[in-house]
DNA sequence: GACCAAATAGGACGAATGTCCTAATTTGGT
DNA sequence: ACCAAATTAGGACATTCGTCCTATTTGGTC
């Protein structure tokens, strides 16, 4: 399972339709004519849709895990990383306001499913959640930390909502602006 | 179309499976289990899945009409109206951490089936956008209305999102206790 | 060149889907 | 009691789905 060239190509593709389409409304079919294989030859690689889709959530559990760290590397400052998290929205905006947050739509996705696979796709969440819990707290912020780690997590779930919802890119920069500021303030309390 | 009781039980039905299920994952037997009747019947009331979609999207825009109608007799008080449009998320918390928010939820997933009932789904946005934009008007917010009705708007979807994966009711009464905070200093400040 | 395991293609399978058709039943007015 | 219209039931339909099975091809090793 998921050797060589074809098995990520796999995951590649159905990352990218299971993104755009949904899990579900995502067929075999739909993702074999994307890589360019039979859909005989699937289960060769996974021999269920399920463990396709418990390899699609590792893979963006790795693709988050190394935004993470290239973030560290950018800036050693709790507030610019937590920054950089807030940014994402205006970042990948044009798929954002098309598809949503990947993330999100997934986990609500899965919800309404009722799939097993809940858990799994909840840990991108608390991967997120546990980075910005860490920045908070280098921030000084204490108690506070994992609240504002929840807060800003929502905020980016209900930002991405309203903007494939209107497709508005004013409204993302102000919600940016807003919780730029809101984190300054933080900041300047946690200093205090 | 849409006469009778049995129109209207299809209607009620579609749309409770249409939330806990998903629109595309709810088929017809789904829904004729649920009634009682024959799949075959379907189709003398509604002679497609989307024309009963579009029922249900137009039930629950009556539904949204009737809570607004409530909320404006409950009190006169903008403050006191968009509060009340807050405190949705506590009065439907075990429906919201099973299955997250109507509207975000239909309105996300169509976006992704690029279903032509997009359109409509989001007209239950604008309801609750308008009606909060007129709020917050009423408060005085002038030009700033419906960048704050939009930003309600995003709040409750952010808090719906989390608490749906995460189904933590703390989290949400702490969001409630923030977001009315920011009411309040918005109310301030147009007093002002 | 022979051999073998890995990889691929293509089709068969039953189940489920949305849709449609027709016959039976119920309903309401005369 | 009767009839026409409204309503319902049940099955047929083509299609698509996930899954499975079996050949065939590929690529490397002696």
């Amino acid at each position: 399972m998921r050797d060589g060239k074809t098995g990520e190509q796999i995951v590649d593709c159905a990352d990218d339709l299971f993104y755009r389409q949904g899990f579900e409304a995502t067929s075999f079919a739909d993702i074999a004519a994307a890589v360019g294989i039979s859909r005989g030859n699937f289960y060769y690689h996974f021999k269920a849709k399920d463990d396709l889709l418990d390899a699609v959530i590792e893979a963006r559990l790795a693709g988050s895990r190394a935004m993470l760290a290239a973030w560290e590397a950018e800036t050693d400052d709790p507030e610019g990383r937590i920054g950089c998290y807030i940014r994402i929205v205006t970042d990948n905006q044009t798929e954002i306001m098309a598809y949503g947050c990947p993330v999100g739509t997934l986990t609500s996705e899965l919800a309404k499913l009722n799939h097993q696979a809940q858990g799994s796709a909840n840990r991108i969440f608390s991967l997120f959640r546990d980075w910005l819990r860490a920045q908070f707290e280098r921030l000084g912020c204490g108690a506070d930390a994992d609240r504002h780690a929840m807060h800003v997590l929502a905020w980016s779930q209900g930002v991405a909502t309203m903007a494939n919802a209107y497709r508005d890119a004013d409204f993302v920069r102000r919600e940016v602006a807003q919780i730029s500021g809101w984190l300054r303030e933080r900041a300047r309390e946690a200093a205090a």
